[in-house]
DNA sequence: CATGAGATTGTAA
DNA sequence: TTACAATCTCATG
């Protein structure tokens, strides 16, 4: 039995230095997670009969890797994630994702080689649209292949800034934005 | 270097 | 089956 996004029965904020973000959780783990700003979805019923310790616990940890993620570093630990609601391809692209270290980059065509169907760079963006865990899954470090920044569900500028906050606290070595030296 | 058309894949309607 | 999407590549001017 596939268990679905509909299935959200905690909702909570957490408080940045950039505004609330707002965590649904299904019995499973975090199943999304919302910009500040953004119109939430209606108010999820809390479910008693879920337990709220795992939820709290879940909660604890989404809001520390959250922080970190806004300062630039990667996640001490993260919470189960429910990602049942995707598709085969975009469960194997937000696997991926979470492999690549904060302050590093790929792109989109990359990712798509790294899993399997290197002509399917454009589905790979699609796929990345589609993470609800944006952030704690970094799809913010996959950019195009001339160096642009591609798109962003949350608004670019929240891509750029992420980016910017992770060169500054790893820095790549030596790698000029662009070829040309005279 | 800037621009645009064509190629390509995966999804949802 | 059709249309769309957080792309890529290559041919031109």
């Amino acid at each position: 039995m596939k268990l679905r996004s509909t299935d959200l029965r905690h909702q909570q904020e957490i408080a940045t230095p950039y505004g609330r973000f707002t965590a649904y959780y299904s019995r499973a783990g975090l199943a999304r997670l919302d910009f500040p700003d953004e119109p939430a979805g209606s108010s999820v019923a809390v479910d008693s009969g879920l337990a709220t310790t795992s939820v709290e616990q879940w909660h604890s940890l989404v809001e520390q890797a959250l922080l970190a993620g806004l300062e630039g570093q990667a996640p001490a630990e993260l919470p189960p994630l429910d990602v049942s609601g995707g598709t085969e391809l975009e469960q194997l692209v937000w696997a991926f994702l979470q492999r690549i270290p904060p302050g590093e980059r790929r792109s989109y065509s990359e990712v798509a080689e790294a899993i399997g169907r290197p002509q399917a760079a454009r589905a790979v963006g699609r796929a990345c649209g589609a993470n609800p865990v944006p952030v704690l899954i970094p799809c913010h470090r996959v950019v195009t292949a001339d160096g642009g920044l591609g798109g962003y569900s949350g608004g670019v500028h929240w891509k750029r800034r992420l980016l910017d906050l992770e060169e500054r606290h790893a820095p790549i070595f030596s790698s000029s934005p662009v070829a040309s030296i005279d």
